[in-house]
DNA sequence: TATTGATAACTGACTGTTCAGTTATTAAAT
DNA sequence: ATTTAATAACTGAACAGTCAGTTATCAATA
């Protein structure tokens, strides 16, 4: 009865691996993009060796659509399913979406996944497809919803159509995004996403309203 | 004899080269990103083989760097220094941009380079050192005289950082840029740039007003 | 104008390395 | 004792970079 626990060398944790193996491939992906990233600096990230990721992925291709797949579920479908319903003003929904990005982009959280999407969709075609199906045409989707039912309710004005002002209300997120993971490490001052998108809201806000309306 | 065909097989060519090898790294890098991109398929592309790209070049790394620096300098130095003087409106100033860049967008010249930035810039920090140096601090620096030399004419209200300002003006370019990049291949229904940054320039130019002064 | 010798642009086969994926073996768990 | 999670050593393919040899070009000479 060995009542020491001699520096186990390693542990069968069959339920416990597949997720540890994403999260390593998650950060070490948004390192360093898909193909310069190792299969073997996950697997020592993840504290197992390379073989064990292929009991658990026939592939790195594998690996990487689970990732997404995982990924994008977990964080960005529940947010839509939840922002569907939505009833406020457009103002409220976007000032919620704010507080709620500019968190998440401060901690570089977020910003990860479209990287390698747009790093790799010229080598995976179909991922950015996924990503285009499973992501932005429902997030699009949902936000044309809230700006048309502000039209409804004489808070947007109603001589522009919702799918372009969909994409003008995330432009700005889409360029934080990109400032963080690119740009920011070569900053001296941090910059301030939380103030430049409230400003962005703000002049939206002000841009689309209906004439002589002023928010 | 060999009364055989001479086949001219290829020709000396020493000061054309490094331009020809450039065009050709940049749609290959372009298409495949720099991991996958293969020094072989450059070679074949710029109408030589591949041991002809080392006598130009030390390395594919070298390549890569030179190509993003001529790129920068050629296309874009040019255009703000051109802007730098510009004295006109604010509203002329951007619906000038838009003419210029959904063109260049539609047809996908501009999309490259960005995407490559934002692609490598994990694996080549300097490089994105070198085009926030060289392309986005000159560019935001332009624009922010643009909008400073609005407020001061009263074109737009004076309680906002032309620096931010900046910013939401190019956003829905940046989005343009990736989703013609990323995103448009999947497309059915092509998407209208033009439109779409037009509406931009309306509810910005709006959302920047003056109270009581709509443009 | 034709021939030739020198030079340097260019080629393509070769080398060493890196890395995705495989497999024989080990040891935990039951 | 059997099963199986996990390892670590291995394989093979892909590819960056090299270099000995080939060929276009041009200047000097005839």
């Amino acid at each position: 009865m060995t009542a020491e626990k001699p520096a186990r060398s390693w542990n069968r944790r069959k339920q416990a691996r597949p997720g540890e193996i994403l999260e390593a491939a998650l950060s070490v992906f948004a390192e360093k993009g898909y193909a310069a990233a190792r299969m073997e600096d996950i697997a020592v990230k993840a504290g197992v060796t390379k073989g064990t990721i292929y009991l658990y992925f026939p592939s790195k291709e594998e690996v990487f659509k689970s990732l997404a797949r995982q990924h994008v579920g977990d964080t960005l479908r529940d947010a839509i399913v939840q922002a569907r319903d939505y009833q406020g003003s457009v103002r409220d929904f976007l000032a919620m979406m704010i507080t709620i990005m500019s968190a998440k982009i401060e901690s570089g959280h977020v910003a990860v996944l479209p990287k390698i999407i747009i790093a790799e969709s010229g080598n995976f075609p179909e991922l950015a497809r996924f990503w285009r199906e499973e992501v932005i045409d429902k997030a699009l989707g949902m936000l044309s919803g809230v700006i048309a039912s502000g039209q409804a309710r004489g808070e947007v004005r109603a001589d522009v159509l919702p799918e372009y002002v969909a994409r003008l209300c995330v432009a700005p997120f889409v360029m934080s995004i990109i400032w963080r993971t690119v740009i920011a490490p070569t900053d001296k001052v941090p910059f301030d996403y939380r103030k430049f998108l409230s400003l962005h809201l703000d002049v939206l806000m002000r841009g689309l309203a209906p004439e002589g309306k002023q928010p």
